[in-house]
DNA sequence: TTTAGGG
DNA sequence: CCCTAAA
């Protein structure tokens, strides 16, 4: 208080004080800000006001005497000590002190002083306005949050806690802000400017200013100004909160003398006037009526009355505000919404948390004029606030304006305690909405979405591709982060169907697909080739099965499946094939850079680059069934590289692990199954084999094995050979007979 | 579901 | 490659 009243002096105008207060506030407001009231007298000097003091001014003259005015007092002294209490942090005492006297006694007096008032707060305004702008400009970061003010437990209090610790959370306390930006000011100035309208008078004079006389709000130093509260807040929806909060309340206020010092509890004095206007008898009422509207009212419901009175300050306010730098501050205000992202903004929360207050207020009191829209409230937002501050006096205003803003921004990011009321509803509200905005952000926007998105994007260039095979498979295992096409999309999107499965897949959609991919004559062939060998061996078999329809759907079916878990559409990156060249050398690459390392499928293997031909290379036989049915055999050449990718896998894995090699190195390949690796290896141990006997059953070595590099295949008869292959099962049988390897476990 | 095996 | 049994 003291201080204040230095800094009242020194303040005096609101435009002086702005000028001079700015350090003042910056060094204050790593305490946490207070405001301070301050009275100004007629001569123009200034002095701190005393919580009394205050509310004498705010209610009726200064010093006068106060009586009590309004029954309701009552009540609102309940309301005021807790905000009071809340506030008290800084000012505690003043809590007690305020009493709510109203001095009816001097209505004209109380008229002028509100209009000085006002035109203290108009000024201010225009200051706070002009300061936004630049701060917007300078600040990014906004973040910081400083807070402050600790006082009260309540919302207040948080601000100042956020000092102490949890601002971190919000974030580093912008050293920028404290020295130059007052940002926390600001917050501040939203508030005395509110209470003040809240308090009868502010409302109508705007436009005339006057040396203010009566109090003055003093600027808090609150850190927390936007910038700390941006960098606490920093959901969109605390943005906006923000935004509008930051166009009217905050503005800051600036630094004004106030900031100097001493934080007098502001709120309290706001909270004084509010119970003013609460408070304010039938008679006040229509003073105040009469004076913000030029005329007088036989209205006698107070009800009515403070609600007209409260709307029209909000017009007036808006009016002024509007008619202050303050659209352009919006503009920027928005900008800086927009940019969102800016993690920081830690302000938000505080913000937020008013608007989002206000806007409750406003629906549960009806006080309010719930006409406006909730824009215009926000736009309004000082407005209204101090127009509630008035309406209600007992939930306290104040506490809202100021206490929403700063206990927010505290509460937001450090305490959530600051205010019970107020802050659990502020809270709750910014807090969630900054916490939902961000996270909803952060998750949602979130990369795996974003990425899903490509994956998406790719899976659909991916149809008719198979695109079996590029290192990244990802997903499943988890290899790559970096190539999450989770298959996860890919189901997700119907692209699925679309895909519908590789060429490769087996399914019966094969056809349709190979029918695309392949050329017509390539089919013819596959198809011949495939009648020619199984169907006779197999036809028996598939007669046997009544359901080779059945079957065949089924096939299908979980081709489909496999596709859309596999075929990572994706992955544009993915290799897709380069051709048998390319498959030798990636087999090479493959070999060279999968050491066997553990089992790690991620690091294992990569994923297929398969080698281009994939699809074509399938060969889709349609074999008719003794029922009549058909079925359809695919036969896909294994490429060199799938081979090494297969053997890379094993290693990796280790053998009988089909399924994990399937992820890591095959998932994008949608036609190679686990089952199908494991043939493979068989396949592969036999040709081993072979190599070691080569002579013995004489020549003809299946071609298939030509095929195959021996390096590979020494390869494979070492990874047969090695225990770990078959984790559990070493022993079995490894060395039995002819393989070596492994081979099963039980 | 996956794996091992037989065909 | 297919298909099935076992687990």
């Amino acid at each position: 208080m003291l201080d204040a009243t230095e800094d009242g002096n020194d303040e005096r105008p609101a435009s002086s004080r702005k000028e001079g207060s700015p350090e003042a506030i910056n060094t204050d407001v790593g305490n946490r800000m207070v405001y301070k009231l301050v009275k100004v007298r007629d001569d123009g000097s200034v002095l701190a006001a005393t919580e009394d003091d205050v509310f004498q001014c705010l209610v009726g003259g200064s010093d006068n005497g106060l009586s009590s005015y309004d029954p309701e007092g009552s009540d609102a002294v309940g309301d005021d000590d807790d905000e009071g209490s809340d506030y008290v942090a800084s000012d505690g005492d003043d809590l007690s002190g305020r009493t709510n006297i109203i001095p009816i006694q001097d209505l004209a007096v109380e008229r002028q002083r509100l209009k000085a008032q006002i035109e203290v707060l108009d000024c201010i305004l225009m200051r706070v306005d002009l300061e936004e702008r630049r701060r917007l400009s300078a600040e990014k970061e906004a973040a910081e949050k400083v807070c402050c003010r600790e006082g009260n437990p309540s919302t207040y209090v948080n601000a100042g806690d956020v000092g102490s610790g949890e601002y971190k959370r919000q974030r580093r306390p912008n050293p920028k802000y404290f020295d130059a930006v007052y940002d926390a000011g600001d917050d501040f100035l939203m508030g005395p400017p509110l209470s003040s309208s809240s308090g009868e008078p502010m409302p109508r004079p705007l436009s005339s200013r006057k040396p203010p006389r009566n109090t003055v709000v003093v600027s808090p130093r609150v850190t927390s100004g936007w910038g700390s509260h941006r960098s606490s807040s920093r959901a969109a929806g605390s943005h906006r909160a923000r935004a509008v909060v930051t166009q009217k309340p905050f503005i800051r206020t600036i630094n004004k003398a106030a900031s100097t010092c001493p934080v007098l509890s502001i709120v309290s004095k706001d909270d004084h006037n509010i119970m003013s206007l609460d408070n304010l008898s039938i008679r006040e009422l229509h003073e105040a009526f009469c004076s913000t509207y030029g005329r007088e009212t036989s209205v006698k419901d107070k009800h009515w009355l403070k609600r007209q009175i409260s709307a029209g300050w909000v017009r007036q306010q808006d009016v002024v505000i509007r008619s202050s730098s303050h659209q352009q501050v919006q503009n920027k205000l928005k900008a800086r919404l927009d940019r969102v992202t800016q993690a920081e903004q830690p302000l938000p929360t505080t913000v937020p948390s008013n608007v989002g207050n206000i806007e409750r207020e406003v629906a549960n009191e009806s006080h309010l004029q719930k006409e406006n829209d909730v824009e215009h409230f926000r736009d309004t937002f000082r407005n209204r606030l101090g127009s509630r501050c008035f309406q209600r006096r007992v939930t306290t205003p104040a506490i809202l304006s100021r206490g929403g803003s700063f206990g927010i921004l505290a509460a937001g990011s450090l305490n959530g305690s600051s205010d019970p009321r107020g802050q659990t509803a502020i809270y709750g509200e910014v807090v969630n909405n900054g916490e939902v905005v961000e996270g909803k952000r952060q998750r949602k926007p979130n990369r795996r979405y974003i990425e899903d998105e490509a994956g998406y994007v790719a899976s659909g260039f991916v149809p008719v591709h198979d695109t079996r095979s590029f290192y990244g498979e990802t997903e499943g295992a988890g290899l790559n982060s970096t190539k999450n096409y989770s298959w996860r999309t890919v189901e997700t999107d119907g692209s699925s169907d679309i895909i519908g499965r590789h060429g490769n897949v087996r399914g019966s959609n094969l056809q349709n697909v190979s029918s695309k991919k392949f050329s017509p004559i390539q089919r013819p062939k596959l198809i011949s080739s495939g009648m020619k060998r199984k169907v006779g061996g197999r036809a028996a078999k598939l007669v046997k099965m009544a359901h080779t329809t059945a079957r065949a759907a089924r096939h299908d079916a979980e081709a489909a499946l496999r596709k859309a878990k596999f075929q990572l559409p994706t992955t544009p990156d993915i290799i897709t094939d380069d051709i048998p060249d390319v498959n030798v050398e990636a087999g090479d690459r493959a070999s060279t850079v999968m050491p066997i390392v553990e089992c790690d499928p991620a690091a294992v293997v990569q994923p297929l680059v398969l080698d281009s031909r994939g699809e074509s290379d399938q060969l889709i036989v349609t074999v008719p069934t003794a029922n009549g049915g058909t079925r359809r055999k695919h036969h896909r050449p294994w490429t060199l590289r799938e081979v090494m990718t297969l053997v890379e896998g094993v290693a990796r894995c280790g053998g009988g692990k089909w399924a994990d090699i399937k992820k890591l190195a095959f998932s994008t390949v949608g036609y190679r199954t686990a089952v199908d690796l494991k043939d493979k290896w068989r396949n592969l141990l036999r040709a081993s084999r072979a190599q070691l006997h080569p002579t013995k059953q004489g020549e003809r070595k299946k071609q298939f094995t030509a095929a195959i590099p021996a390096p590979i295949l020494s390869r494979v008869r070492e990874l047969a050979s090695l225990p770990n292959q078959t984790p559990s099962s070493t022993v079995s049988m490894s060395s039995t007979s002819r393989s070596g390897r492994i081979v099963h476990r039980r």
